[in-house]
DNA sequence: TCCATCATGTAAACAGTTACATGATTGC
DNA sequence: GCAATCATGTAACTGTTTACATGATGGA
């Protein structure tokens, strides 16, 4: 059982079995055009994952004519669907905590700040750019709706997370008299 | 302006700011003791950081008698505190998406699964993991309360997050057929 | 013809973890 | 006396990002 296999790396043997066959920069476009933060799809970190997934022998490069660019097909093998199995199932208890969220580590150093104006005006920032981008999710999230069934529920727990951010902020903005400027 | 300035040196700046005066090493426990898994507080992490804040002149070392554990008691200048209130305030846009989710993560890879008996093993298993979360969190939460507003307000917030992805975890349940399971 | 995209990959930098190393203090 | 905790710090490792490097294809 080989030790010490990512999240990176899992989640990119999924993504090949997603498309198969497809090219490590197949990979990197998905990565870098997903709605999370997580990883940017960098040369830098695909090229080794692909690397060590075939040496594991999780992936294999799909036998055809040579592509005159040098792509590469690749397509995950049995060993490699089962790894994918463990990793879903096998939920380790650390990946169902809170997740960390930068605005929640600023509001938890509120009172650093100079006055309750100030407050204010930072919490409204970060209810407007939350909404924003909850809009922006809502959308590209609608547009897989029909293509992939199991993408479109991640994106709905994306959806929710966003939600219930806004909602906590409000709360926060309340107490912190929010009202009092806002109609001032 | 110093550029890069990561967000655990502002972190532990703010945190600095929160106990002054006090220690790495108190520095260390609040982010090991931290709900969220952000940072370990690991030494390797926590004592550069403090010889770059210093050398920034963002914090300064407290003219005490010698402590015979070696003890240095930090303290934030004012331009430590003028950095903390700017990162609080310029909130880059970023900040505010969607925070990545490991079960998320796992949920958008759900139909790799080989059934949804599978499937329902395993949302079954983040709903209790997620739950097991959420009590442990309440009671840390409910334990600042009457200490510290500002964390308890982003204790809240990560109590908020765990509540929607239970909510959203149910909904996915629901889709996958959970409820002919359980009853049959 | 030129630019955007497709497609590969490496090298250096960076940020954080783990493991190691040292030593004092406090409580049992 | 011994273990847990307090308290500092470094070295090696890991997993990323950024920047660099190369070249083909397709469309304006």
């Amino acid at each position: 059982m080989a030790i010490g296999i990512t999240e990176l790396e899992h989640c990119t043997l999924a993504t090949i079995r997603l498309h198969q066959p497809c090219s490590a920069y197949a990979v990197r476009q998905v990565f870098a055009r997903s709605s999370t933060p997580e990883w940017s799809g960098s040369t830098g970190a695909i090229y080794p994952v692909i690397k060590r997934l075939l040496r594991r022998g999780l992936i294999e490069v799909e036998p055809q004519p040579d592509d005159p660019r040098g792509r590469r097909d690749l397509r995950v093998t049995p060993p490699g669907e089962q790894a994918v199995r463990v990793w879903i199932i096998d939920l380790e208890p650390w990946a169902a905590k809170a997740t960390p969220d930068p605005i929640r580590t600023r509001v938890s150093f509120l009172d650093q700040l100079a006055s309750d104006d100030e407050r204010i005006v930072f919490l409204k920032e970060a209810e407007e750019l939350t909404e924003t981008m909850l809009e922006e999710l809502r959308r590209t999230v609608e547009a897989v709706r029909a293509v992939h069934a199991a993408e479109y529920l991640a994106g709905r727990g994306a959806i929710h997370q966003l939600e219930a951010r806004l909602k906590w902020l409000r709360e926060v903005i309340a107490c912190y008299g929010g009202a009092a400027v806002v109609n001032g």
